[in-house]
RNA sequence: GCUGGCGUAGCUCAGUAGGUAGAGCAGCUGAUUUGUAAUCAGCCGGUCGGGGGUUCGAUUCCUCUCGCCAGCUCCA
């Protein structure tokens, strides 16, 4: 007879087999109302589930995360089931939860409408309403495919037929409907209280752009009504801060039609990644790199030799003349090995660390363009190291502690590290990359990085590390990168003469802290909300006059913190105090400096910095030596807005 | 690239069951010389993304195309 063992080590003893949900009911009556599912020596099962022996039990609930995702699921299974009602002829395919959600793809001629969504939704409600049970059915594999065939659901015939051999099939019916599922499930669907339908797009059958497209309706479900408010309140604060609407109001960059993917940089936004690109540039010299320049525009012949055409060849901007052909650079890499190639190189020159903020174009998809998060053309902060294999560990190691400082620099103190490895199609040998990837499996342990592996998504010449920074709204973004290639330097005939005299072959690393310095200011743009801290702000200091009677003085601080190096502007107009105010303030610049005949008289200025906050009247000495502290802090403090 | 949606003044948006379009803000002009988030008045402003078609007539309907947006795929 079982004896429970619950998660603060009581025991209960029952006298027969018993399902969760009566261990539930005999701890307590509200417990037995709000249990999900149960964890039974680790394993996630249904209410139902019968305990026969003495084992370890937990109740979930719509506390646990556990239990959130049993909701996400279960209401995954309820649009489907109120899908299928209202649209009959439209076959289930997959439905998993997602975070904050979950979806579920249908095959179907019909394309859904947001209407659609809406009477779907409608329909979920009542089903809630009914509180249908939700039961679980273990059927053998031919009875699951005879069932499922029957039904004319092709797509979940494919599926089991996909699962692995003695693998138990279960079903969860709800009412008439039901669907392939491993579960768990909620008891009824009376548990599903809070959900909403969100979007709808097409997707590909099993992720794969060959195959045909479904239809994906994708939803958002939480514990309680609370719980979805908010996640809701949420996404909308999220987008106000997407960089394409913030970009505007600040006047910082614009795209038009003419050159998709391309970015028009306006004064103000030009000033922030001037200020970005002179920063890395600092930094490199200061860790050892050399700062290169070279030609956009290749001859394909270098682009063959090195591999890119083979893979990427259609990806690439071509253009004939003179009866010659060629590409606009799509990265710097081959033409960094050009400058390596000059003159040769000796063991005693590497590691040799070559840095080019080079513009490259990538004729990248229409659809993933993405406002100047993805683009067609783009500057990184690109550099390779030419080194001896033994000095690959120590490098990657001296980048991550350079990535790490320039990210605090922005405030980015949450990196997602991921080690990607070998994908199907590459060149080089299988020991190139078992090397490499230990190589840089170790530099993250040796730092006690918490890292996971990508399998299969390196590049075609190497393993990399990918350092990705999460956006206002969940997205990760790669930003940095660090890839070994044992195979680029030989293609393109790189060598160093060794200790020994005898001719090497380097080791390259391809390594990047921002990335495309396009992609990084719309991350930036996002996280800060627009509101610059006042080292990249575009205008630091605005300097108003209440009438013309100051326009000298103000002339004057104007001038003299200029001279000082700062970003200032000062506005005479013939308006209001509060109009002014009212128009830098919604341009977040950091300090507005107002003058009127008192500080005139006192020789002051009265400062207000961004948030409202009044600093008081202060000399200009005073003033600077603020400023200069804040810039000098740059983004480790995040300004509220 | 694929599926769907969208494209009206510099910006944000309204509108037309087919009869060549409106508001607010911005801009310009004038008045106002002002003390910490919008002073008042007047004026200007659009071949309704582009091409083709249907129609007496198209911003509105059809079609092709470009761009943008969401998702999928891709990302050297």
């Amino acid at each position: 007879m079982p004896v429970i063992t619950l998660p603060d080590g009581s025991q209960r003893p029952f006298d027969q087999p018993i399902s969760i949900h009566d261990i539930a009911a005999d701890i307590g009556a509200g417990l037995a109302k709000a249990a999900l599912g149960g964890v039974i020596d680790g394993r996630e099962v249904d209410t139902s589930y019968i305990v026969e022996s003495d084992a370890t039990v937990a109740i979930i609930t719509d506390r646990d995360d556990a239990g959130l995702e049993i909701i996400r699921h279960s209401t995954a299974h309820l649009l489907a089931m109120a899908t299928q009602e209202l649209f009959p002829g439209a076959q289930v395919t997959i439905g998993p939860v997602i975070e904050d959600g979950f979806f579920y793809d249908f095959a179907t001629g019909h394309n859904f409408t947001p209407q659609d969504l809406q009477k779907i939704e409608k329909r979920m409600e009542e089903l809630v309403s009914e509180d249908i049970t939700v039961q679980r059915v273990v059927m053998s594999r031919e009875k699951a495919i005879d069932t499922f065939r029957n039904l004319g659901e092709n797509y979940k015939v494919q599926i089991i037929e996909a699962l692995p051999e003695g693998e138990e099939i279960s079903l969860y019916t709800q009412g008439a409907w039901g669907d392939l599922c491993r579960g768990p499930h909620v008891p009824s669907t009376g548990k599903l209280k809070a959900f909403k339908l969100t979007k709808v797009a097409g997707a590909y059958w099993r992720g794969d752009s060959k195959n045909e497209m479904l239809q994906r309706i994708y939803g958002t479900a939480w514990a309680n009504k609370k719980q979805l408010k908010q996640y809701l309140r949420r996404i909308e604060e999220a987008e106000k801060r997407d960089h394409r609407k913030i970009a505007k109001k600040l006047g910082l960059f614009h795209t038009q039609e003419e050159a998709p993917g391309m970015v028009f940089w306006h004064p103000a936004g030009w000033s922030i990644y001037q200020t970005i690109e002179q920063y890395m540039r600092k930094v490199q010299n200061e860790n050892g790199y050399q700062e290169i320049k070279t030609p956009q525009l290749v001859d394909f012949s270098l682009w063959e030799k090195s591999g890119h055409a083979d893979k990427f060849g259609d990806d690439m901007f071509t253009l004939k003349s003179d009866d010659r052909d060629f590409a606009i650079k799509p990265m710097n890499c081959p033409c960094h090995v050009q400058v390596f190639n000059q003159g040769l190189k000796s063991y005693r020159d590497l590691p040799l660390r070559l840095a080019e903020f080079g513009s490259c174009h990538r004729n990248e998809p229409s659809g993933s363009l993405h406002g100047i998060m993805r683009v067609r053309g783009f500057v990184q902060d690109d550099a390779h190291i030419f080194c001896t294999e033994e000095q690959i560990q120590s490098e990657v190691s001296a980048f991550i502690d350079l990535l790490h400082a320039v990210y605090e620099d922005f405030g980015f103190t949450e990196v997602i590290y991921r080690l990607s490895t070998r994908p199907a199609q590459r060149v080089g040998t299988d020991a190139d990359w078992d090397r490499s990837e230990k190589a840089l499996a170790d530099a993250l342990d040796a730092q006690n990085l918490p890292w996971h592996e990508l399998p299969g998504e390196g590049a075609f010449y190497g393993p990399k590390i990918e350092f990705s920074l999460k956006d206002c709204i969940g997205r990760v973004w790669q930003l940095g990168t660090i890839q070994v290639d044992f195979s680029m330097p030989g293609r393109l005939d790189a060598q160093y003469v060794s200790e020994d005299g005898s001719r090497q072959v380097p080791v390259l690393l391809h390594r990047a802290v921002l990335g495309s310095f396009e992609r990084f200011i719309g991350i930036l743009i996002e996280h800060y909300e627009g509101v610059f801290p006042s080292w990249l702000a575009p205008t630091q200091v605005a300097i108003l006059n209440i009438t013309d009677k100051q326009s000298e003085y103000v002339r004057n601080v104007e001038d003299s913190l200029k001279n000082r190096g700062f970003r200032v502007f000062s506005d005479l107009r013939n308006e209001k105090i509060g109009f002014k105010i009212r128009e830098h303030t919604i341009q977040k610049i950091p300090y507005l400096l107002v003058v009127g005949d008192k500080e005139v008289e006192s020789q002051t200025v009265a400062v207000r910095a961004r948030r409202g906050e009044d600093l008081g009247s202060m000399d200009l000495d005073a003033f600077i030596k603020h400023l200069t502290d804040d810039v000098a802090c740059r983004g480790r403090i995040v300004l509220e807005n």
